[in-house]
DNA sequence: TTGTATGCGTTATCAG
DNA sequence: CTGATAACGCATACAA
């Protein structure tokens, strides 16, 4: 079952590649080939089941119509999502994604790069590990179009795309405090990206602007040992007394609950809970919990189109898109 | 930044081409090339960073040591973690995969195959839809690597790598029987193929051994529409007065005892509930939900060995492995 | 309107 | 030990 080329249709067709490369290109228009020729190479390509070999076209073109997409954990939802939603995004415009999973590991990211990067993809949406900067920078300064998604690195110019985590936080914050709470602690990631980082400030300004802030009170845990150090993390801030408490991720919040209630709290009347993002644990509690929900679908399309938009134009106009998250209240779960 | 070539290294090395690539792969143990204009290479590549057109090198050997994994659904985290495990273990082996998603819709099906099969992949791990079978048998008589992952089609011989649903299911029902259930229905999805397939009947299977079989039980879903046909399918078998339930998903667990609660029935005092993977939100039951757990890990590296060793071999020998399924029954929770 | 020749970046064959 | 040269499949400038 050998693979059938532009010379088998050619020889069958009694014509030169040149011309049926014409035809199957659809450059028959321009003048160039007969009607006749045209419609029996186009015949001849199709009772063959001539599939045309984009690796040859590649070589040719200097593109692939192939782009990467890289996340940092692709068994979180939360990046499924994200690359579901550039997959079609991107399918509209012709390309296909490559999606690839660095773990949040710099060097996957690094090999993952040089990978792609061999592999002539027209352009990248990446989700940058936390030490990733030299690989970015690299990537950067060879010009192939480039967004970065959820995370960037403030002393890169890039395209960034990602939720407004400040606001998020401080807007979360201050639901706490309205909402009663006079002693509040945030549990998030050990690392010290943008959106982390964001989040832990937007924490402590709300906290600060009601004269509410406890430094002791923001916790950090480490990435890959949330089943030790959240518990670890809940039982430091209830030993504190906090009767509030900000959880920065969704893979922290329905452990953090889980913590607090082992440790016999009542969520919310004892300790009120806000986090982002959905978990599905959420609307099992008999009061759900508040969170910030981040606009996925929206930063997923909007990466793909700038990224669309910088191939075609071949200039760079670096930006940075962030978008507002929204603060999701249930209704009460009467069971 | 022009990307530079073999040619650029042979020109500034004096050399010709056909030395620069000998000495790039290594060849020049052969008694081919002298160690000083190796190392001369070498060096003029490493200062020029060379970087290989794997495009080129794929066009010219056939292969592209990169698959695809087409998925059913990348922002479930039941597919999200498969991807994870057969991207390490394909890692291992020196490939790339190029995660697609299908969305369960057969044309996407057909349009990635044809797209991944346009860039030369090596091989396929599939996630196959209901009415996908023309194009997984099409791709198969081409002779390329194959395996189907999670679902097979009966009619061809492919390489299958899934968990054994049946044997599952079963013993998932017979833990609601030995709990004390008369009367237990059954939600699942709307779909023909194996796995669900092999739910049902083993549910049915189990509950005719016992005696305790009604037909009207057994409520099947559809996947785009969750969050109306479950309500609609719990009210209608606690019309029927079920004690137990089997839900034959992770999407359907929790929607179903959300509407259970919501009608007012306790859980597991007044139905029981058994589903299929694990679900973040049972863990906040004040008794959690059994489930049968699928070996995810397993199941996806064994997916990945089996492509590796045809694409090694060039031989096929069409095999299905089944899984079994691990009953968990977490520890009460005491709030 | 069609064919010839060349090149994309590699690797492999075969001279030298 | 090393260098031409052909070939992979395709696109295209140029000739005819």
């Amino acid at each position: 079952m050998k693979k059938i080329s532009i010379k088998d249709i050619a020889r069958e067709a009694g014509v030169s590649n040149a011309t049926v490369s014409l035809v199957l290109n659809g450059k028959e228009k321009e003048g160039r080939v007969s009607k006749e020729v045209a419609a029996r190479v186009k015949q001849i390509a199709s009772d063959l089941d001539y599939q045309p070999n984009n690796l040859a076209k590649s070589l040719k073109s200097g593109h692939s119509y192939m782009i990467g997409l890289i996340v940092a954990d692709i068994s979180n939802p939360f990046f499924g999502s994200l690359a579901y939603f550039v997959q079609e995004e991107m399918e509209k415009a012709g390309y296909t994604v490559m999606v690839m999973n660095t773990n949040e590991s710099d060097t996957r990211l690094e090999k993952i790069i040089t990978n792609l990067s061999d592999r002539q993809v027209d352009g990248y949406i990446i989700v940058p590990t936390e030490h990733g900067e030299p690989y970015i920078s690299r990537l950067l300064s060879t010009g192939v179009p480039l967004v970065l998604l959820d995370r960037y690195y403030p002393s890169l110019s890039t395209y960034n795309v990602m939720t407004d985590s400040y606001q998020a936080s401080y807007q979360a914050t201050k639901l706490l405090i309205t909402g009663g709470c006079k002693k509040m602690g945030l549990i998030s990631y050990k690392n010290t990206q943008s959106p982390m980082n964001e989040r832990r400030h937007g924490f402590m300004d709300a906290l600060q602007t009601a004269g509410l802030y406890h430094e002791e009170l923001v916790k950090q845990v480490d990435f890959l040992q949330l089943d030790t150090d959240i518990p670890e993390a809940v039982a430091s801030l209830l030993g504190n007394g906090i009767d509030g408490l900000l959880c920065a991720a969704n893979t922290i919040s329905s452990k953090s609950v889980h913590a607090l209630l082992k440790n016999g709290k009542a969520v919310p009347e004892q300790v009120k809970v806000v986090g982002f993002d959905r978990s599905e644990a959420f609307e099992f509690m008999p009061h759900p919990i508040p969170y910030v929900q981040q606009h996925i679908e929206a930063m997923g399309r909007k990466a793909a189109d700038l990224l669309i938009e910088q191939m075609a134009s071949q200039t760079r106009m670096p930006q940075t898109c962030k978008f507002p998250a929204t603060l999701i209240i249930e209704p009460e779960f009467d069971s």
